[in-house]
Formats: C-alpha cells, sequence, structure tokens
DNA sequence: GCAATATCTCTCAATATATGAGACATTAGG
DNA sequence: CCTAATGTCTCATATATTGAGAGATATTGC
C-alpha cells in the first residue's frame, strides 16, 4: 500500500467516506498486486526477497507472479541475479504513444521546429499537478538534455509547464507555484522559480503573447522557451518547447524564438481542429 | 482463441513436451488475464465487448479489471468511446530502456554515427527469430523509416538482422533464412533475401568483414549497413545499422561505410568489456 | 577446491478471492 | 424522445490463489 505514487486516477476524483474499511480495494487484488511487481522492479527493487517485503507478501506468492509476468515478457529474468523490467514494456510503452493521435500529429512539427532551431525540443501534456512528456527531439548540438520521455516535472518552473498553465484560470496559478517554491526537495539544484508576485506578472505577459519563456527555473543552465498547443474547442491540451543551454539562448534570441515557437505550437493546434480565431464551437 | 495474433512470447523458448496437460497456466490467472486485456487493447480491441469476447470472460469481469488497470495508469479510459494505453506503460517503457544498459552505453555512439551519415541509425538484439530494435536515430534528411523502437523484424532480411547473424553457427542462417524466404506474409511488398546459394555466400563474405549490407530485402528502397557488438566474452550481443533511401545509398557510398559502421559497433563493444583481439577469455 | 548460503522449484490443504449472472443507471446517437 | 449500448453495482458460489515448507540447484565465501 505505499506504493500509491501518483494521483492521476482522474475518472473517480471522489474518494468515497462513506466506505472506509472497504477502501481495501475494488476488485482484482491479485492483478493489482502483479502489477505492483512491476513497480518494484522499476524503482529499483529487483530482488525477490525485496519485492516480497515491499509487497508485504510471503515469497512464494511473489515468485509465482513473477514467473507469469517473465513469461510474458513484461519482466526479464537473470537467474540468482535479479529482476528487470522486460521487452514487452518497451513495446507497449512505444504503442503507447502511438495510440495518442497528439504525438503522431505533432511529430512532423516538432521535427521541423528541432531540425530549425538545432536545440532540444520537447512536447508534453498536464499530468495531475505535472508535465508529462511525451515526445522529445534531441539537440544536435551534443549537449544531452535530462529530461525523458515518459518523465514528470513540475509546471510550474519548465517552460511546457508554464505554457500548459496558460490554460489554466489564474487561481491555480498560484498553487502550483507555491507547490515548486515550498517544495522540501531542492535536489539536483533546482534554483525554482521567481516570487509569486513577480511570477504573477511574468504569467500575465505570456498570457498576452501566447508563448513563455523559463530562466533557469527547473535547471541550472537550461533556458528555454514555450507555447500552448490547442484543440477544437480552444482548450490547452499540450504544450512544446525549445530548450538549450544559457550561451545558446540569450534574450535577443529567445525573443526571436518567441514567435517562432508559437507558430509550431499553432500548426500543431491546426491539426487537432483548433481554428485561429479566439471563437470556441463545441460542435463539430 | 483466435485472438494470438503476434506469438512474440518468446521468452520460454524451450517448450516442455512432458507436461502436456499441465500446460494450462504456470499460477497466476488472474494476473495473466489482466495482462492480456492491457494487450488486447495494445492490439486495436478498444471497446469493452470486443475485450471480453477476446478473452472468452463475461463482461462485469472484464469491466472489474479494466477498472483496476485504469486506476493504476496503465490503461486511460474515454467513456463510452474506449480504453487507450495509459502513461504507466510509457514510462515503464522507458525504464525498461533504461534498464539495459546496453541502450545507455550505445546512445553516444549511434548518436555520433547518425550525425555523421546523417542516415536512420538502429541499434538492436535478438529475440527469438527476430530483431528487436532497441533504439533509434531519425535521419536528418527528412525521410521517416517505418522502424520503431519495440519494433520486431525478421532477422534474415534486415541488416541488423544479418549482424546478428554473424554470432549465430551457419547452421542457423539457413533456418532464419528460410523462414523469411518461406514466408506467406509478403505484405508491404517486401522483396525477401536472395536464394539460398547466394545468400550463403554473401553471408560467408560478411562474415569475414565483419559488417554487413542489405539491399533493400526488407523494405523496397530501402538499403543499409550493419555491424555486430560483441561483450567481453567476445558473443555477438546487439547490433547497429546504417539505413537510408537508395538514392543516398550507391554502393560506392555502402563500401565507404561498412568500416565505419564496424568501427562505431566496435566502440560499443569496447564499452562492454570485449577486448580487440579475437580471443575469449570468460574470466574477468 | 569445498562448504555455507541464498535462490529457485514444487506440493498441497484451506480459504480468501475472483467470478459471473443479472438488474439498474447513465450516456450516445438517431 | 426513444433505443441501444455502455457503465455500475450486488451477491451467492466455487474456483483459483494463497502461503508454509521441504527439496533441488546455483552462487559466494573461504
Amino acid at each position: 500500500m505505499p506504493t500509491r505514487t501518483d494521483p492521476m486516477t482522474r475518472p473517480a476524483e471522489t474518494i468515497d467516506p462513506a466506505t472506509p474499511e472497504k477502501r481495501q480495494a475494488a476488485g482484482t487484488q491479485t492483478l493489482l498486486r502483479g502489477l505492483a511487481a512491476i513497480e518494484c522492479v522499476a524503482t529499483g527493487t529487483t530482488e525477490v526477497k525485496g519485492i516480497a517485503a515491499r509487497l508485504g507478501t510471503p515469497r512464494s506468492t511473489v515468485h509465482r507472479m513473477l514467473n507469469s509476468l517473465v513469461a510474458e515478457g513484461y519482466l526479464h529474468h537473470v537467474p540468482y541475479k535479479g529482476y528487470l523490467l522486460g521487452p514487452k514494456l518497451i513495446q507497449l510503452g512505444m504503442k503507447a504513444l502511438e495510440q495518442r493521435p497528439l504525438v503522431a500529429l505533432a511529430r512532423p512539427h516538432i521535427e521541423a521546429l528541432a531540425q530549425r532551431t538545432g536545440d532540444t525540443v520537447h512536447l508534453g501534456v498536464v499530468d495531475g499537478d505535472e508535465v508529462f512528456y511525451l515526445d522529445k527531439i534531441p539537440s544536435t548540438r551534443g549537449l544531452e538534455m535530462r529530461s525523458r520521455v515518459g518523465l514528470r516535472m513540475p509546471l510550474a518552473s519548465t517552460g511546457i509547464g508554464k505554457a500548459l498553465m496558460l490554460g489554466m484560470p489564474p487561481s491555480r496559478w498560484r498553487e502550483l507555484h507555491d507547490a515548486v517554491a515550498t517544495a522540501p526537495d531542492t535536489v539536483g539544484g533546482r534554483p525554482g522559480p521567481q516570487p509569486w508576485p513577480k511570477y504573477e506578472k511574468l504569467m500575465a505577459g505570456f498570457l498576452r503573447r501566447d508563448w513563455v519563456l523559463d530562466l533557469e527555473e527547473n535547471e541550472i543552465g537550461v533556458r528555454c522557451v514555450g507555447a500552448p498547443v490547442r484543440d477544437i474547442s480552444n482548450q490547452v491540451v499540450a504544450a512544446i518547447s525549445v530548450a538549450s543551454a544559457v550561451p545558446y539562448m540569450p534574450d535577443e534570441r529567445m525573443a526571436e524564438l518567441g514567435p517562432v515557437v508559437r507558430a509550431a505550437a499553432d500548426a500543431i493546434s491546426r491539426e487537432l481542429g483548433w481554428k485561429q480565431d479566439g471563437s470556441a464551437t463545441g460542435l463539430p
């Protein structure tokens, strides 16, 4: 039960306070345990003993589940050494990306943007209070970004995140900002965002232009320019950003890049049925 | 039972003919069913009805499992529309790639190769009778290859596959060649490999040089040059290839590319502890 | 090289667990 | 507005999972 790391389950956003004792699980405990085992392996607990401990389940049972998972290719087993995530997960992960029409539609545009700028380009969506990276084109300059597809980052301190925030009511800005500003994890030496009053002013300015800047707030030495992607109902459904090391990102270049990134984002938006004007028509 | 479309469950390569009646399943039927449900969604069966039919399980049960999978983020549910693979699978897939030290070690080298050649570069390993793509750097020329990370392809008719075959006894070459040559699926208009006697001659030549050619055998209009990657015990554990459209791949260029690809492969091999000379020392 | 230790494999009875039919609520689409 | 399909829920039943432990196999330490 300590595995509940990400509450991204939107369907059941309302918990049921009426059934306190029955909350143990909706139905398939066995299935959930198996999935928990996969996540144990994903988070570095690769030995049977450790997994059994984390799951609070006898070794015998864990072993049986692991065998099934290995047989299906979800895990890979090196006898007497440990378990690793298996090839099936790679396959399914890639397929999951393909199934999101967004990724497929956006690909050509972010590739073009990457080629044009020579920098790292990201595509991301909101997931809970974080940005979820759906795609990444590495820089052609040879410098590697720490970001990865499938990774999560705070919304308020990343270029993509701030672009996504443009689609939210300003009241949420505060929450998200404070969540990052007060976050105890300054691991990796994140400088964090500007103090609130200034942050709000900046965001308001971004909102007018419809593109955002990030000045080493998420990672020292990395600046980026982002813009939101909208769907047919004018909702922000994703965002893109161009990121690079500070030396490649002087203020003037960022100012030039703004409209470029916005244009790319708009191109993707149009693929999703978005119409240039601001009117939201929910009907097809 | 007509659901087995993709026999990608290779892990248990040796079947056990001694236990004919017990083959029903190792242990956790519930877990396996849940995983099967995921694969249904992966292969396009996105409605509850269809999944229930393919699994031979009542809707009620399927529904419960799907709920659990959605709650854990393995699936995504659009009410009254269908199910999609969820973000957790993207995360796990990426993590699975990271956990393979091979991918991380090889990355810089294949990136360098991609930049140097301007073409699509692949990294793959053997999985059963197929090559499994572990990484791919897209071409900077704008032309997109059909290959994808996580995909499988026949060994005998791909550049990477043939490079991997260099690490196998020639007796297996025949099987693999015939498997492709007699394959009834000529879908996508695959021309297929050369007839056997000639194929063997070519392979023998490749073996001497330690790099291989593929001349539109897997896909019309695509040529590639591949080379095997070896580990500390001199075993072939992976292969890389450079692929491009025919106009970019005249015979002379392929001849030049051979040593280049081999050098890149050797660089990765050295990262794995491989020593230049041909002697196999199993001890550290 | 051998012993000690840890991991894997397998069996079996008990029972907790998932099952599945069906009724009901909700939504989509014509 | 109505119909058909999907989602939601309950409950008795028996199936399928569980978990302890003993034995086989491999790894590690000495």
